[in-house]
DNA sequence: CTGAAAGCGCTAACAT
DNA sequence: ATGTTAGCGCTTTCAG
């Protein structure tokens, strides 16, 4: 691979016979050149196809210009929108994004922060993996000043940054729903409740119950991953209970439809045996049968509302040690898989 | 925001009244450097905070480490896969990876094809966007020999080194399997034929409808965008159709589900009125109702091939030049959405 | 085994 | 409006 030769300023500076602090003024389009020799230099620059290099400069300047991100995952819905607006801001910004993705592994979180923080980068956005157990791979950056935010899956103790939505009261919401639907077993399936957002959700769900008058049963709560098998394992789970339940607040919309698929090839009609209310309002929900009613999480707003922190914070417009919460506004979207009440009405018109 | 000043390795030199040179040389590991002097060297580094400056690094060694991958959107499972198939080998072989994504932009990915030129990568990956007219944009990789592989949305000009499928092998087994269901007016809905991914399962479209006896009927075919609103546009027009069609081979498997759901919608049954195929094998495929048979497009495969090939031509251990189209198996698979006579065998039987 | 020194390409303070 | 020059932190020859 014969490397070719990188034009610099020097070269530049040379062929048009003046010195490396004009072009690299001109370059920068400070307005103390001359019009003519920024033409010139820009002209040449263009010709000898000059390319800026940006390790000399970021060198020189002690910035990267870059901001590290961390999620727990690629292939999610959610995780993507928030990656898209966390694009958006800091593209926008002027700043670079290096992605990093745990694989929801605590040692692979490290890593990525260990390298983040080893590539300098000059802020950072994360959310937690599965089975995180502490902050500490976090605490470099905080020595050396560099801010972090959280999103989603986050520490809420105060120390840090965060960026989320009401979980309880989406917990609550969903819930809350199913019993007005008629629902008197409801099923929680959930994830590990060490995690803010699923013990929070679990809350909701506790609190709606108990202000309805509806005692929590244990047996009811169950609490796996959030992959395919597990979701399937957990609708088994449910069509072993007796008596059978007759309703569900899953904590995500994939397995949601998981669960409504393993439910329906065992007979149970949705909603009308069990209703269902899932979790982000992933596109997924629209195209199940029945549609999927689900809490509305929006990804978009969230990255671009911890993107757009850190950016001012960044840029000494704001300052994000002022702000420790900051919460998205969410909604519970009600479709056809939780419209019990509605459906057994039908059903009696129908026979009249 | 205060600075804190950066540990290097003259601090730690100074610290052990020792040189940077031998600094410098333990922190490779040179074998040179004695195991006592190295010991000091870690341990001091290690207690002092110090990490790497890769823009001196860098720059000393005009060399980035690293990969770009442009594609034309985040938000496709197909390109997850991908991402994670190129990161998985791109990581092991300890190169950073940069995203950029086109949203389907003809001038962004031109725009973004700059800015990774302009960055150096060392090697980039590349898909089109929808609506890329040519690769001009791509001619100063060539010129500075910085290695392109190519992806799924691709030039076949042989000038390229391109990571594909058989897509026409993949229309043809589509439509056929669809004929062999007993399908006759089969719709295939695609998007622009310009690129050739499209252009090439309509290719296999139509050859299957040819060898099958069967006229190609230009009116049975419908080009769109992959979003939804298109898609459900696409479904009424197939309801308009007269007489009605009783297949479709879908392109995209998100486009299917859509399509699926909007002739239900209208009461249309699936498989029995209109068999559909769809392309992909996203997770959607076994949860919509009924499972939407599809091309399975390994996307992870894609990823590490092309990753892989990249990564090997660096080293200097292959050299893409020789090697021009790279095609990654694929195969139908084929479930209820399609299987038609065997419904229509099933009902029979009930009928018995 | 270790050290001295040059230089990667750029910016900015200072000088003209 | 332009030029001179000193580094930013690192690697690597060359010389001990």
């Amino acid at each position: 691979m014969p490397k070719e030769k990188e034009v610099t300023i020097y070269d530049i500076a040379s062929a048009l016979n003046i010195s490396i602090a004009t072009v690299s003024r001109a370059l920068k389009n400070d307005p103390v050149v001359s019009k003519r020799t920024k033409k010139k230099i820009f002209d040449l620059a263009a010709k000898m196809g000059y390319r800026t290099n940006h390790f000399a400069r970021n060198l020189r300047n002690q910035t990267t210009n870059t901001i590290g991100i961390i999620v727990h995952e690629l292939s999610s819905n959610f995780i993507t929108s928030v990656l898209a607006g966390v694009e958006k801001v800091t593209t926008e910004a002027g700043y670079d994004l290096i992605i990093a993705h745990s694989s929801e592994s605590f040692s692979k979180e490290i890593a990525n922060a260990k390298n983040l923080f080893d590539k300098r980068v000059d802020g950072l956005i994360a959310s937690l993996s599965f089975d995180t157990k502490n902050l500490d791979h976090y605490k470099p950056f905080k020595e050396k000043n560099v801010p972090v935010i959280f999103f989603d899956r986050v520490e809420q103790d105060g120390k840090n940054t965060v960026v989320v939505i009401d979980n309880d009261k989406c917990g609550y919401q969903a819930t809350e729903h199913l019993i007005q639907q008629g629902c008197k077993r409801i099923v929680h399936i959930t994830s590990s409740l060490k995690r803010n957002v699923y013990a929070q959700r679990f809350n909701g769900y506790k609190e709606a119950l108990s202000e309805n008058g509806i005692p929590y049963d244990e047996n009811l709560l169950i609490v796996h991953d959030l992959s395919e098998s597990a979701a399937i394992e957990s609708a088994m789970q449910m069509l072993k209970m007796n008596p059978l339940p007759d309703g569900v607040f899953i904590t995500n919309d994939f397995v949601a439809a998981v669960v409504m698929r393993t439910l329906k090839e065992n007979n149970i009609k949705i909603p009308e045996d069990m209703a269902i209310v899932g979790f982000n309002n992933d596109a997924i929900c629209t195209l199940v049968e029945p549609a999927l009613s689900t809490i509305n999480y929006p990804g978009i707003d969230v990255g671009e509302v911890a993107a757009r922190n850190l950016v001012n914070h960044l840029k000494g417009i704001g300052n994000i040690q002022n702000t420790n919460t900051i919460i998205i506004r969410s909604n519970l979207i009600i479709r056809n898989s939780s419209l019990k009440s509605e459906i057994i009405e039908k059903g009696k018109k129908k026979l009249n």
